[in-house]
DNA sequence: TGGCATGATTCAAA
DNA sequence: TTTGAATCATGCCA
C-alpha cells in the first residue's frame, strides 16, 4: 500500500553564515535565521547579529520589509482599531482591579503608608480612638503600632524603589533591543510604545500586589491593637454606683432609655456602649441568681432612698425609687414575672409608664 | 494558682 | 436594632 502524501517536515534553520545563493533563497535564508534568533543563545545570537549587520543583501531586506509594512498598513490599520477596541474592553475589564488599586491606596495613604515617614509624634495613630481605654494601655499599644506601622512603611517603600528601578532598567533594555532589531526590521515608535505600556502593566501589577501584601500587614496589625483594646478593665467604684444605684431603684423595669443611657455614662465615666454591656449582664446575671444579689439590692434601695429623703421630692429617679419593706420579695416577683414583658422595645417617651409599671408591679 | 467576678463579644430571636 | 443567653478573656483575691 502506498503511503499517504504528507507534507515535508519542517527543517529546522540552518544555522551558519548565508552563502552566496539565489536572491529568494537567500531572503527566505535570511528570514529564517531572524526567526531562530531566540532560540539562540546571546553569544551566538551576537554573532548572528553581527553576521546579519554585515550582510550584502541586508539593505535590500530592509527596504522590503519596509514595503510589506507599508502595503499592510491599511490591513494593520483596521488590526490597530481592533487592537484598540480591544485594549479599552480590557481596560474596562481591569477597572475593578483599578478601582480596588484606588482603595489600596487611599488605606495606604490613610494609615500613612503612601507619605513619606512624618517626625512628628501620633501620625497615624492619631486617627485610631480608644473610647472607654485606659491611657496608658492605649499609649504603649499605640507606640507599639506606630514602630511596626515605620517598619512596614520602609518595606513598603524600599520594596516600590526597587521595583521602580527595575521596571526602568528593563524598559530601558528592551527599548534598546528594539533599536538594535530597528536596524533589521521597521520598528515603528508605536510598537515601541506599546512594548513600554506592556512592561509598565507588568509591572504595575507587581506593585498592586505589593499594596496588597502591605494593607494586609496593616490590618493585621490594627487588628492586633483592636485585641489589646480588648482587654478588660474594671470600672471605676462611681461607674459601679452609678450604674447600681439606677438598676436597683427601676428593677421593675431596668431598661434605661438611650437618654438615660448617656446620662449614666456621663456621670460614670464610660461609653454608652459599656452602659449597654453592663445592664445586659446585670439582667441576665441577677435574673440567674436573685438570692445573690439581695444584699445588694437592699443596700443600694437604702442609698438610694436616704438620698431621696435628703434631695426631697425632686429628681428623676427619686420618683421611682419609692422603698417598700417588702423590696426582696418584690425583687424575685418582679424578676419572674414583669421582664419578660419589658423585653419588648419600650417606647422612648413614658417615664410615667415606668413607675407606673413599677408600682402595679408592687401591688400584684 | 484556682476560682470567682466582671466587662466584652457573639449569635439568635423578637 | 435591641435584648437575652452563652461564652470568652481578664482582673482580683484567698
Amino acid at each position: 500500500m502506498a503511503a499517504p502524501l504528507r507534507p515535508a517536515p519542517q527543517q529546522p534553520a540552518p544555522r551558519r553564515p548565508a552563502p552566496a545563493a539565489p536572491l529568494g533563497r537567500d531572503t527566505s535564508d535570511v528570514l529564517q535565521q531572524i526567526m531562530a534568533i531566540t532560540d539562540q543563545s546571546l553569544d551566538e545570537a551576537q554573532a548572528r547579529k553581527h553576521a546579519l549587520n554585515c550582510h550584502r543583501m541586508k539593505s535590500a531586506l530592509f527596504s522590503v520589509l519596509c514595503e510589506i509594512k507599508g502595503k499592510t498598513e491599511n490591513t494593520s490599520q483596521s488590526a490597530c482599531l481592533f487592537h484598540l477596541a480591544m485594549s479599552i474592553q480590557q481596560h474596562q475589564e481591569e477597572d475593578p482591579p483599578d478601582a480596588q488599586l484606588l482603595r489600596l491606596d487611599n488605606m495606604l495613604l490613610a494609615e500613612g503608608v503612601s507619605r513619606p515617614e512624618k517626625r512628628g509624634r501620633g501620625a497615624a495613630a492619631g486617627t485610631t480612638a480608644t473610647p472607654g481605654g485606659c491611657p496608658n494601655d492605649t499609649s504603649i499599644a499605640h507606640s507599639d503600632y506606630r514602630a511596626k506601622l515605620s517598619q512596614i512603611r520602609q518595606i513598603y517603600h524600599s520594596e516600590l524603589e526597587k521595583y521602580e528601578q527595575a521596571c526602568r532598567e528593563f524598559t530601558t533594555h528592551v527599548t534598546n533591543l528594539l533599536r538594535e532589531q530597528s536596524r533589521v526590521r521597521p520598528v515603528s515608535s508605536r510598537e515601541m510604545e506599546h512594548m513600554v505600556g506592556m512592561i509598565h502593566g507588568k509591572f504595575t501589577a507587581i506593585q498592586r500586589q505589593l499594596k496588597q501584601s502591605t494593607c494586609e500587614a496593616v490590618m493585621t496589625l490594627r487588628s492586633r491593637l483592636l485585641d489589646a483594646r480588648r482587654k478588660r478593665r474594671n470600672f471605676s467604684k462611681q461607674a459601679t454606683e452609678v450604674l447600681n444605684e439606677y438598676f436597683y431603684s427601676h428593677l421593675s423595669n431596668p431598661y434605661p432609655s438611650e437618654e438615660t443611657k448617656e446620662e449614666l455614662a456621663r456621670k460614670g465615666g464610660i461609653t454608652v456602649s459599656q452602659v449597654s454591656n453592663w445592664f445586659g449582664n446585670k439582667r441576665i446575671r441577677y435574673k440567674k441568681n436573685t438570692g445573690k444579689f439581695q444584699e445588694e439590692a437592699t443596700m443600694y434601695t437604702e442609698k438610694t432612698s436616704t438620698a431621696t429623703k435628703v434631695r426631697g421630692s425632686g429628681g428623676q429617679s427619686s420618683c421611682q425609687s419609692t422603698p417598700s419593706p417588702g423590696d426582696k420579695a418584690m425583687a424575685s416577683i418582679i424578676t419572674h414575672s414583669s421582664w419578660q414583658r419589658a423585653t419588648a422595645p419600650q417606647p422612648p417617651s413614658s417615664p410615667a409608664g415606668d413607675s407606673g409599671s413599677f408600682n402595679s408591679d408592687v401591688s400584684n
